[in-house]
DNA sequence: CTATAACCATACGCAAGAGTATGGGTGCCT
DNA sequence: AGGCACCCATACTCTTGCGTATGGTTATAG
């Protein structure tokens, strides 16, 4: 129970920087909650165990609080996923494709982009999760939104790096499917357990097939 | 009492009385039930709406029986789960792959064995559902033991075609990543909804692209 | 033709989880 | 000092879905 409060305030930490609770080994250090303490614990729960373990009962008892405060911050469970999603999709996203627009030389973006995704997988680990749950209504449209910037995002990158347009965007389709597909036989199934040293070689065989020279 | 329960099995009748089993028929299907089609019926389940819509109830309903009937056949609906997997396992899957060992040429085995899969992509639903449904401990070994076993033909395919041994394991990763995450931005997702000649340019693209010349 | 096995219906019990009602406590503002 | 907004606990209700108990029906072997 403590330690899994803890990992909570970690992962905020690990998004936000701030941090509002410092116990671990003491008391439930009895602070209040706020509705974006809420979402991050909704968020944190589904990278974790999925859509379908976000339970309003089970995150109360994670952040040491029951049901009473969650309808104060909340209308409805669904209203807890609606707010979850949309704050991802507004802060949980970003940071990497506005990195990697200004690196100035187009030929050198897509290479850099696989081998930052490859080594920052962690942070891909809600967009597995969504990928995942994509039987709920209300994620669908959030994935839709979220895939379609990124699928067009590769599209541009193909295309600056020297493929006429049509195969810029077969391309850029393969290119996401394959990073979908990886993240769906690596976090979920656990595949034959690739190492590290086999996995540099995997993303360097990836860039050699998929970038135009 | 009693006349409000048949009621409502006349209305049920009237509602969820569609092709309860192959033979689509009409309401006197009072046929009996083996374990067999309970098990059919949660893989048909399952391909539409995914594992965790596979209720013992739902399913009654579906095949026009109660949960009366189930618990006869299962001990419990873990055990059809179960059941469903291993035949899914067993008989669900074989095909393409004996199909495509006996083209003679080595190189021509992969366009093939990429065209065949993306023309009879349905057939491919349950696996996608069960991609999805990993968290259930129930699947992870069966789509580990099918993952690996396409896993290692698409290596081999691979190396017949001509590429040397590392690389054609990373190929082999590269392509069955390239169609786990297309079945999930398919299905699940709709994404910008591909039409048909651009789906078959895609095709064509992904070949190019992958397999060596 | 009847006895047994196979199959199914009905009516329960039980647990989990969403949502509600209501009252208590805590901080801040005036 | 008192009041109001904010936050939370307790104790319910209601629904869903699994599993059980028990008895009824249909098929089939002898």
């Amino acid at each position: 129970m403590i330690s899994d409060i803890s990992i909570a305030t970690d992962y905020k930490d690990a998004v936000y920087g701030y941090h509002t609770r410092m116990n671990v080994t003491s008391k439930p250090e009895r602070t209040r909650l706020s509705a974006e303490d809420w979402e991050l614990a909704a968020l944190h729960l589904i990278a974790e165990q999925g859509v379908g373990a976000l339970a309003v009962e089970a995150l109360a008892r994670q952040l040491g609080v029951t049901k009473g405060s969650f309808y104060w911050h909340f209308r409805t469970r669904e209203a807890l996923l609606n707010a979850a999603l949309e704050r991802w999709e507004l802060y949980g996203e970003r940071e990497i494709i506005s990195q990697i627009e200004q690196i100035a030389d187009p030929r050198k973006r897509l290479p850099e982009l696989f081998r930052r995704v490859a080594h920052e997988l962690q942070a891909h680990r809600i967009y597995a999760a969504l990928l995942k749950a994509l039987d709920h209504p209300q994620v669908v449209p959030v994935m839709a939104r979220v895939s379609q910037r990124r699928m067009e995002f590769l599209t541009t990158a193909y295309r600056e790096a020297g493929l006429p347009p049509p195969q810029a965007l077969n391309r850029a389709r393969l290119t996401y499917a394959a990073y979908v597909g990886f993240l769906q036989l690596n976090f979920t199934l656990g595949l034959p357990r690739i190492n590290h040293e086999e996995f540099d070689a995997y993303v360097e065989h990836m860039i050699a097939t998929l970038i135009p020279a």
